[in-house]
DNA sequence: CGTGAGGTTGATCGCTTTCAACGGAGGTGG
DNA sequence: CCACCTCCGTTGAAAGCGATCAACCTCACG
C-alpha cells in the first residue's frame, strides 16, 4: 500500500531547519520506529516529549464530543510536533505510513534552550513558520468552496513533490478521503466528488484512488482560486 | 459608539506575558495613538516592526484575490502583532477602537532575544500560545454549525470580561457583523440570524446591536458544541 | 429632518451534507 | 485457487443549511 513511501522519505532532505539535536545528550534523544495507524499521544496526554518526524507522515487532530473530527496538520519529515505551551497536549496525533520519529523530553528541549540561544531561535523560527501555515488554512477552511479547498490541498502536497520548472508530478496521497475531508472541513463525500471535478477539468488524473498525477498545475491554481467560474 | 471601551482597556492588566521592554533601549520604542478604523500595516508590507496592543482592538486579516475576506484573529491589550517569520507581513491589520499601540523594530527584538534568552523564551511562549488559540479556531471554521460558531465566539469574549461566578455578564463588542462574519467563516446576515437563535434560546440579550447581555452562560456553552439538538 | 452606515428579517437559490447503493482492491480461510 | 469479507472510494438522489438578494429598521450625525 505504502509502495511509494521512499518518495515520502526523501522530502527529509529538503527541509533545511533542522534542529541541532547536536546540543542535546544522545542519552536523551530517541529513535522509534511506528506502523502505520499507531498513535503518537492523545489529547489531554502529559506533554512530556517533543516529537521530530524523520521519516513518513503523522496526522495530528482534535475530536469535538460528538465525533466530529477537525484534523490540524499532517507532518512531514523535518516537522515537530508537540511543542505546546501548558503541560498537556491538545490535540491526538497518529501516524499515516510507517514512520521513523526522533523524541525528545520536552523539558530538556527547553532547558537546552534557555542555555543555548540558538536552539530557542530555531524553537521561534519554526513556531513562527507554523503560525504562518496555519494563517493560510484560515483562509481556505473560512472562505473557500468545496473545489477550491481540495486543489489547494493537492497544490500543497504536490509542492513537496515538485521540481523546479516540472509542470506533472506524480506522489501518493498517505491519507485516505476521511482523512482530507477532516482536514478541509469537508465530508468524504464531497472531498470525492470534488477530485472528479479536478479530474474532468484536466487539471489532475486518478490512475489508483491513492495517486495522484497533476497534469496541468496552472489549471489546479486557477481552480483553487477562483472555482466558481469553472463549472 | 465606543462608551465602553474603558471595560476593554482594563483588560491589559489581565495578562501577564508581557513583553520585559525594559531590556531594550526606550530610545526603539514608540507608543502611538491610533484612531477607529487606520490601518497598522497591509499584506505585503515591509514587516519593519512588530506591535504591541496596550489599549483598544485590532483585526488582523486576509484578502483573497475576489473580494473574500478572512479575519485572522482580534487583538486585546497584551497581544503581540506582526512577529512573523520572513521579511513581510502575510496579512493585513487594522485597529477597531481608538487604540495606543507601542512599536519595536523588529529586528532589534530578534537582535535582543538573542542576547537575552529570557525575552526569547517569552517570544517562544507567546508564539506556541497562539498556536494553540488557532488550533482551537480550526475545529471551529471547519467542524461547527453557524449558531455553533457564534456561540463558541460569544464565550470567547466573554472569557476575557467575566469574573469568578459571574453567570451573568455584559459587554461591548468592539467589531462589526461583518468582521464578525469574515472571522467565523460567516456572512453578515447568518451572524445576525445566529444572534436572534441566541437571544430566543434565552443565553443572551442584545439591548443595542453592539451590547451583549450574557444571560445563561451554561445554556451558551450547551449551544457552543451541539445546537443541533436546540432548534 | 435627510442621509448613510450598520443591523435585522424574509424569500429563494444553491452548495454541501446526508442517506444509500455500488464497485474495486486487498486479505483471509476453506 | 477461489469465494468471501471488509475497507475505501465513487456516484446518485434528496434534504438542509447557509448564501444571496432584497426590503425595512434603527441610530448617529450633519
Amino acid at each position: 500500500m505504502y509502495a511509494h513511501q521512499s518518495e515520502v522519505i526523501q522530502m527529509a532532505e529538503l527541509h533545511s531547519n533542522n534542529i541541532p539535536w547536536t546540543e542535546i545528550p544522545a542519552t536523551k534523544q530517541q529513535v522509534q520506529v511506528y506502523e502505520a495507524h499507531e498513535p503518537l499521544f492523545c489529547e489531554w496526554d502529559d506533554a512530556g516529549f517533543v516529537y521530530e518526524v524523520l521519516e513518513g507522515v503523522v496526522c495530528c487532530y482534535r475530536l469535538c464530543g460528538d465525533g466530529r473530527r477537525q484534523v490540524l496538520s499532517f507532518c512531514y519529515p523535518g516537522d515537530l510536533i508537540g511543542l505546546v505551551q501548558g503541560d498537556f497536549h491538545r490535540y491526538s496525533s497518529e501516524v499515516l505510513t510507517p514512520a521513523r520519529i526522533r523524541r525528545i523530553p520536552r523539558s530538556m528541549l527547553l532547558k537546552t534552550a534557555k542555555e543555548r540561544p540558538e536552539l530557542g531561535q530555531k524553537l521561534l523560527r519554526f513556531a513562527t513558520s507554523e503560525l504562518a501555515v496555519m494563517q493560510d488554512h484560515f483562509a481556505l477552511l473560512g472562505r473557500k468552496m468545496a473545489v477550491e479547498k481540495v486543489a489547494s490541498f493537492l497544490l500543497g502536497i504536490a509542492n513537496r513533490h515538485i521540481s523546479e520548472g516540472d509542470t506533472t508530478v506524480t506522489f501518493q496521497l498517505p491519507m485516505t478521503r476521511v482523512d482530507i475531508a477532516d482536514y478541509l472541513g469537508l465530508t468524504l463525500e464531497t472531498v470525492s466528488r470534488s477530485m472528479t471535478k479536478l479530474k474532468i477539468a484536466g487539471a489532475i488524473d486518478l490512475p489508483q484512488s491513492s495517486t495522484v498525477v497533476i497534469r496541468d498545475i496552472f489549471r489546479l491554481e486557477d481552480l483553487a482560486e477562483a472555482s466558481d467560474k469553472a463549472f
